[in-house]
DNA sequence: ACTTCGGCGTAAA
DNA sequence: TTTTACGCCGAAG
């Protein structure tokens, strides 16, 4: 068990607070965590989380709505494909 | 639309 | 311990 930074976790127990079809910015994300300009910092977090596929990080996306990259399996292309797999999932149609 | 610089936190040197 | 480099960025030119 390691012991990972306070901001860190923030950022993670943030992240899964994200509900599902929905999207958030990293600076979004880091005003709530109480660093407001530490988007980087936030997407860094993300980038070393141990439960990458685990946690709904892909719904975390840029201020211009991009997907910047994605250290986790598959990259921006999985993350895409799951973004609109949650929303599709919230209209109800298949 | 594209390029450049700036700012925050962590990991590594 | 301090400094440098890096990253799923953001704003400005």
């Amino acid at each position: 068990m390691k012991k990972y930074p306070l901001f860190y976790q923030k950022v993670w127990k943030e992240c899964a607070k994200i509900p599902s079809g929905e999207t958030r910015t990293y600076g979004w994300l880091a005003s709530k965590i109480g660093v407001p300009g530490a988007a980087r910092a936030v997407g860094t977090a993300l980038a070393k989380n141990p439960f990458a596929p685990q946690i709904p990080c892909h719904r975390v996306i840029r201020s211009d709505g991009g997907m910047g990259g994605y250290s986790a399996s598959g990259g921006v292309a999985a993350k895409r494909r799951m973004l609109e797999r949650e929303a599709s999932k919230n209209h109800g149609t298949s």
